[in-house]
DNA sequence: CAGTGTGAACCTATTCACAGCT
DNA sequence: AGCTGTGAATAGGTTCACACTG
C-alpha cells in the first residue's frame, strides 16, 4: 500500500491532446472502411458521421496532427490513414502478453483485433500448470514462472491482466519489474503502478453501472415529461477516454 | 450549419456530472471491501487513495450527493455504500440480455461482476441455431427469433452486444426497438441510436492504440529528455514534423 | 463555392485552499 | 485538532463561426 502513485506528472506531451488521442482509433476505423471500399477522399462532415463525432471538432482533433486536408475537398483516405497509423504507433509491431487465460483471457486471444494493427500475441500466460502447454486460440499457455523470461526475450512492452482480481496487483508488479510500461487491465481492481507506466482498465461493472444510473434517470423523467426540444446530440453516444497516465481512467468493461 | 440544433441544456436536473457518475461505481467498489472488513469510517484521503483518486477530487464527487460526511471524522462507511447504491439504480434488479454468444459473449455471461450488484443476466440470445437451447454459465442460450418476446417479457432495459461488427448495428436497432434503451456495445463498430438511448462502448482495440501511442511516445522521448519549451499547440509549424513527404508507407496494416 | 483550419467563446472537470463543523 | 464541504482558480475539452484557400 506504500505506493499511492496516483499522479500523472507524465510531461504533459507536446502536442495531442489526451481526448483526441482517444478518437484518433476511431477515425482510423472509419478511414479503413472507406480505404477498402477505395474511397479516395472524405470531408470532415462524412468522417465524422462515420465515426460518431461532430465536424468540429474531427478537424480539430485532425489540426493537432498537422494540415492534412485540401480545403474545398476534404482529405485524402490512404494519406490520412498513413498519417494516423504513425501518430497512434501502429506502423511498427507491438507484442502483447496476456496474463490470466481464463473464460476472457481465453476470449481475448481469440479476439480479431489483437492480431490486426500491430498488435501480435506474444504469449499467453497462466498460473495454473493444468493449462501449461494447451493451446488457446492457437497459441500454448506458458506458465506464470517463466513471465519474466517471456517479457524479456519478446521484448513485451504492453501487457494485458484478465487475472482474477485478488492476484492482479502482484501480476502487475512483476510485469512492470520485468519491463512492461503498458497495461490493460480487465480486472475489477484499482492497479498502483509507479510513474512511467501507463495503466487502463476495462471494467464490464463499471459500465453497466454507469448505465443503470442513467436508466434509473430516464425512468424517474418519465413523469416529467415535456415533450419540449428533443435532447441534445443526435448520433450521441458514450463517453469514451478519461485515460490519463499511470492512473484512473475508466472505461470499457469486457 | 443546416442542423438546426436546438441548443438543450443537456444537463437537466440537478446533474451530478458525468465524471463523477463514472467515478462513482469506484468508490463503491472500494467501500464494499471496508464494509466486508467492517471499517466503520473513512476519510476522504484514505478512501480515494484505496479508489485511486486524489482526496479533493472525491469530497467533490460526494458533495454532488449530498453532505454525508462528518467533519473531522469521515464518512460512514455503511451509509455511504447504500447512498451510492441507490444513486446508481443498484437498489433495484437491472435484467440484463447478452446478444452474441461467441467467445466474448460467454465469457461476460459467466463473468462474476454482473451477478452482484443488481445485475442478472435474463437471456443470451445467439443467431446460431447451433446454440440454441445449450446452456452457457447455467444459462440457455435463446434464438435472435425471440429477441423482441425476451426483451418485453423480462422487462429488459439495458442490453450487451457482444455479436461481430457487421450484425451490431441491426441488432441493436432490434434491441431499442423491443424497448432496451441502455446499450453496452463490445462490437468494435459506431452505434447509432434514438435520442434516449445511451450507449457505452467497449473497445480492446481502442485501448490498445492509445496504449501504443503512450508506449512509442516514451520510446521516443527516451533521447530527447528536454521536452521544455512546448511548442505552443497554436501556430504549430511543419518545420518540425518529421517529414511524410517522401516515405510513402507500403507496410500498413489493412 | 465548398470545406479546411483555427481563434475565441463556452462549457466541463480538476485542483487549490480555507472556512466551518464536530 | 482533524477533516469535510465548497467557492475560486485553473486546466482541459468542445463548439462556434468565419477567414482563408484550392
Amino acid at each position: 500500500m506504500a505506493t499511492g502513485r496516483t499522479h500523472r506528472p507524465a510531461t504533459r506531451s507536446r502536442g495531442i491532446p489526451e481526448a483526441t488521442v482517444a478518437r484518433l482509433p476511431l477515425y482510423l476505423r472509419a478511414l479503413t472502411a472507406l480505404s477498402e471500399r477505395s474511397v479516395p477522399t472524405v470531408s470532415s462532415e462524412e468522417l465524422a458521421a462515420a465515426a460518431g463525432v461532430n465536424s468540429a471538432k474531427l478537424r480539430k482533433d485532425f489540426s493537432y496532427l498537422g494540415s492534412y486536408g485540401t480545403r474545398g475537398v476534404g482529405y485524402d483516405v490512404e494519406y490520412l490513414v498513413y498519417q494516423i497509423s504513425r501518430e497512434l504507433g501502429l506502423t511498427q509491431d507491438w507484442p502483447v502478453v496476456i496474463v490470466g487465460i481464463g473464460n476472457l483471457g481465453a476470449a481475448l486471444a481469440g479476439y480479431g483485433g489483437f492480431a490486426s494493427r500491430g498488435f501480435r500475441v506474444a504469449a499467453l500466460i497462466d498460473a495454473d500448470p493444468a493449462l501449461t502447454g494447451k493451446p488457446v486460440a492457437g497459441i500454448p499457455v506458458q506458465h506464470t514462472d517463466d513471465l519474466e523470461k517471456i517479457i524479456k526475450d519478446n521484448g513485451v512492452s504492453i501487457g494485458v491482466i484478465a487475472t482474477p482480481a485478488g492476484v492482479a496487483q502482484q501480476v502487475c508488479e512483476r510485469l512492470v519489474a520485468a519491463g512492461v510500461t503498458s497495461i490493460l487491465n480487465f480486472a475489477p481492481t484499482v492497479l498502483s503502478v509507479p510513474d512511467g507506466v501507463d495503466v487502463r482498465k476495462v471494467d464490464l461493472s463499471i459500465e453497466l453501472q454507469i448505465l443503470a444510473f442513467h436508466e434509473q434517470r430516464k425512468a424517474g423523467e418519465e413523469t416529467a415529461a415535456g415533450d419540449v426540444g428533443s435532447v441534445p446530440a443526435a448520433t450521441r453516444d458514450a463517453s469514451t477516454d478519461q485515460g490519463p497516465d499511470g492512473d484512473v481512467p475508466a472505461v470499457m468493461p469486457a
